[in-house]
DNA sequence: TTGTGAAGATAAAACCTTTTAGCAAACATT
DNA sequence: AATGTTTGCTAAAAGGTTTTATCTTCACAA
């Protein structure tokens, strides 16, 4: 690359101090008594030969960036990529930017992540943290770092955080089968997973299943199988529980339990997912959905996180946002 | 928070020189005749604190970030979700991170990104570009920072890049239905933008029907215009024209597609589409789909630009990757 | 004894900013 | 005339690295 421009090379073609170029393109020209003449000189200057600041020389001065780090599990799950592309725009309205990483459930990848970002002087942390993470978030937490968990948080973890109500979200959901939809016997399908969200969906499906004096099944996924395994696990447990009705605890198992139906013809067309996704009102049978607020989710985590960096937190902030029930 | 420990700070509790430490930390003590015991002393203890080297000030001196810029047009569409994952890992292995920005069609926002990776001294940059953007581009490549486009390329513009075989899987794709699934009248869906990625796949489609001496029948969307107007546009296009057979240009306008078959029961099943789809698979009609081999793609990008960062590369490259057409 | 070379380390400059503390001149006040 | 205040600007330190050039010892050969 070619040499650049740095802030002295305009100060000496000026034939001025790099402190009064400074003062004036940090909009400090008034506050530091720098003259009209001299200001817009610099500022002609400047604009006329495309001289822009060194991000990294100002960032490791100051120890600000303007930029948050977003992980998530799997960017190419359709409800992190939308949100994702909400808090970007929130967090740009704020003048900070994403680096966004998908730590595709790799605890250490997702550590080391995690500590290329605090290296890179990041001012604040998006995280949808996986087990495991427990640790290395909580040091960031001791170091006094920024944190804002989404999705879900971890137990034993005072942080802030923005969840859905998925325990009233799969209740509704489940009854929504029952009642409206007058489905017999409903299972879910969930992932064998201990995580705060997935607990909250299991309590909401038994509650409603239990209030109907329903019996409770659930067929627990195990995630890092091969997606034929899932499939044919989902096509078993419909089988063999005579399932009229399925709640989905995420919109990736509803697509697998769907290859199942589909492929097998199997007799169901009662489903709820979590989450919402393209093709649910375009497949056969078609995929009711309870939908997560994303834009109110990605505002409250980008506000939080702001305030928190400026110092204005008031303490913890724990957001449970309302979902959503989309009938088809 | 908290203020961290510097290599000085090590340097000075064991009371030797920073550029001892630098030296060691660096991997080149042997190069620079220290001790081993002084090595071991060093590395002991700075494993015992876990200090890490401030990224930035590292980067400020080197020049070098170890970062790639990566700017989509829209990372919830899953062709791009899919391959900047790839990406990424490819990346990894070669001990760079990925910084991912998601354009969404605004122009000047994305010419605010480019600048921003750049002043943030991003390593290179790899962009699937739009329109408009071929100035700001001009001027990385003037100032010699390395480039590579991916799925499409810019006409003026003499770059690396790596794009699909459009022209053939269009050709293919449409032989595909006329041929294979017998449609007498196919025509193809896709956007009103010249990219050049848009114009191949139209020329396979003419060279397709024309060798057939069929008909061309061809619909362009409007980009911006909201969905619904898409979905109208498309079951007027298929309904006046007696369509039997479409061919979408991309994934998203084989969605709205699929949305105006569907609510309009429109009698038309013979679909290919560019690109996949988790869906493809699940609805009635299925879709089938030219499908790019997103693998191969990014693996090429990434050698590319990190020949080209290292300064090994050979002149431009660039790189025409065959697609392959899924049966449905 | 002198000179040479290698071993083992280091001081200081450089990368590009921001910011503190202070200087000199001009003006105002008694 | 002496003192204080404002105006307009700047030198230099700091932030945490890497890297160049140099320095001191010590061993050994001539």
């Amino acid at each position: 690359m070619k040499k650049r421009l740095s802030i002295s090379d305009i100060a000496k073609n000026l034939g001025i101090s790099v402190t009064t170029v400074s003062f004036i393109l940090n909009g400090k020209a008034k506050e530091k008594r720098i003259s009209e003449a001299q200001t817009k000189k610099v500022l002609d200057y400047v604009d006329k030969v495309g001289y822009k600041p060194n991000q990294l020389a100002k960032s490791l001065r100051t120890g600000k960036s303007k930029t948050l780090g977003l992980l998530v599990e799997d960017i190419s799950n359709s409800f992190f990529a939308n949100i994702a592309d909400q808090i970007e725009k929130f967090a740009y309205d704020f003048g900070y930017h994403i680096v966004y990483c998908s730590m595709n459930n790799d605890v250490n990848r997702a550590k080391e992540l995690i500590q290329l970002f605090y290296d890179r002087q990041i001012d604040g942390f998006i995280i949808a943290p996986t087990e495991g993470l427990t640790e290395v978030i909580q040091r960031l937490l001791k170091n006094n770092v920024p944190v804002v968990l989404f999705d879900r948080h971890l137990e034993d973890l005072d942080t802030n955080y923005v969840i859905s109500e998925n325990h009233k979200g799969s209740y509704e959901g489940t009854r929504f089968l029952l009642e409206e939809k007058k489905a017999a016997r409903v299972g879910m399908v969930t992932i064998d997973s201990n995580q705060l969200q997935m607990r909250g969906r299991m309590e909401g499906y038994k509650e409603a299943v239990c209030g109907l004096e329903k019996k409770m099944l659930v067929e627990k996924i195990v995630r890092e199988q091969p997606e034929e395994d899932t499939i044919q696990q989902i096509r078993a447990f419909i089988a063999e529980n005579q399932l009229d009705g399925v709640l989905f605890a995420t919109n990736y198992l509803a697509l697998s339990g769907l290859k199942a139906i589909k492929r097998y013809n199997l007799p169901i067309e009662k489903l709820v997912s979590f989450d919402e996704n393209a093709l649910f009102s375009l497949v056969e049978p078609a995929v009711s959905a309870i939908s997560q607020n994303i834009p109110v989710i990605a505002r409250q985590v980008v506000d939080i996180l702001i305030n928190e960096i400026n110092g204005k937190s008031d303490g913890l902030v724990q957001v449970v946002v309302p979902c959503e029930v989309i009938i088809r």
